[in-house]
DNA sequence: CGGGTTTTTGAGACGGTTCAAGCGGTGTGG
DNA sequence: CCACACCGCTTGAACCGTCTCAAAAACCCG
């Protein structure tokens, strides 16, 4: 499908900043190179000096630093739509590493069309400083989460979170998604163990607050669990008049 | 002293993007009130919408949000210089709160006067977007610090931040500086508690790491501290020729 | 000097870790 | 097509870092 890069990321942004139809067109003249990445590879590693940003397609990618002792700490993870490294337009060595978790399509676009398309579209260059704001305000999440709640509440905050930012992009109608993460893993962003991790999943299976299988993740009781998670989505920012049930993916 | 807050903001700038003097003729031209706020008052709370930014001129202050038992997490801690608030002019209703830890002098700037002197250069518009980016590579490092860091790690990581960030202003020559927190501030911060921050501290005395009276912090064996912080300075992202050492306060 | 906050100390409890072993599915090669 | 190896999940039990509770000591400010 010729364009997808650019539609996902047109999506994306249409989620929290107004563009105007000038913007998305200068948009989809983005020059993005596509590549598909195995799961499990590092797709820019802490260190490296980058030229350009990506744009995760399809798949599911996260960002990840190692402890002296080599306990792993993943930072985020991505959606559909998302420039997880849109911050190496400035920063360019990165300070950590990002990585796909599963098989992943990436759109790959050169910090010098970004630049350019942020002076001619002033628009634009809003939306994308407003989407690293909200990379940021995610991060502060989190640090109250890792500071101040219990192993069961993050876990149930990771939970809501994952599933309200794939439903903005049509990929968990109902709260059922696919989540292609190992519970190592997922204890590997909770600051837990995978011993943890699975005693809280099966506790949250228990009451019915949830139902996994496989790669399968359906939450039942989405009041319940935001209540543990004390998950609010108000932190992920998005447009005050998107009307995120409505929103199925975009025809193709 | 007139033009305090420019100086502070264009020193603060000029520590991590490249300005040229046209830039930081405009940015001295930046109209700012100027107003001292009292020790642990809210400058800015969570869920106003603002129409201006801060910048910390002088003082100490601090970010921070409650979870729902009551349960305080410091998000952010401030140097002179810094602007805590700079999201807010792209996401402007707070999700967290800004307060000053003691007695501090504030800046404000409207977003209104920011937004035109992004237009007319777009210089200033780019090291702004950066300082933004530089909190979030701060935010990353306290979630690596948070999820997988001792206690005892993570305070000795702390201990280094604030000793570089406040040397990069001119104010912790030789890594001895004024550090007006209290012990239960910085458990709110290192997600400990008050006792544990106290025996953590007690045991770097002991072992002459550091030596502190009052609000005065020495950091008496930094290769010491900073390895056990697993600290490396990096994620600060101060520009790779600016001497540190030399930097003294801006003569006034 | 007196009242409030901050620091310090002790002892017991608990959330989460560590270690260790068994289970189950899945992909691969003989 | 079975055997084997591997990886992820599950379970149990001991252990430990940090918390909680509680109270005393030190300090600070008016």
């Amino acid at each position: 499908m010729a364009n997808e890069a650019q539609k996902a990321l047109i999506r994306r942004l249409d989620l929290v900043a107004k563009l105007d139809n000038d913007d998305r067109e200068a948009l989809s003249r983005l020059p993005i190179a596509i590549r598909e990445v195995g799961a499990g590879t590092d797709i820019v590693s802490e260190g490296q000096r980058v030229t350009q940003c990506c744009i995760l397609i399809d798949g599911f990618t996260h960002r990840y630093r190692h402890t002296f002792e080599g306990k792993r700490q993943i930072i985020a993870f991505h959606v559909p739509g998302d420039i997880p490294d849109l911050h190496s337009l400035h920063i360019n060595v990165m300070d950590h590493s990002f990585a796909a978790t599963t098989r992943s399509k990436i759109g790959f676009v050169s910090h010098e069309a970004i630049w350019s398309l942020c002076l001619a579209r002033p628009n634009v260059a809003a939306a994308l400083w407003l989407e690293t704001l909200i990379d940021g305000a995610i991060f502060r999440e989190w640090i109250v989460g890792l500071g101040r709640l219990s192993g069961k509440s993050r876990t149930a905050h990771l939970l809501c979170e994952l599933a309200m930012r794939l439903r903005s992009v049509g990929l968990a109608p109902d709260h059922v998604y696919c989540l292609p993460l190992t519970q190592h893993e997922l204890a590997d962003a909770l600051g837990l163990t995978v011993v943890t991790v699975n005693r809280v999943l099966q506790e949250f299976k228990l009451e019915g607050l949830l139902d996994r299988d496989r790669s399968r993740m359906a939450i039942k009781n989405w009041p319940a669990l935001a209540r543990i998670g004390e998950f609010d989505s108000d932190y992920l920012h998005f447009r005050a008049d998107v009307d995120m049930k409505a929103s199925p993916p975009t025809a193709h």
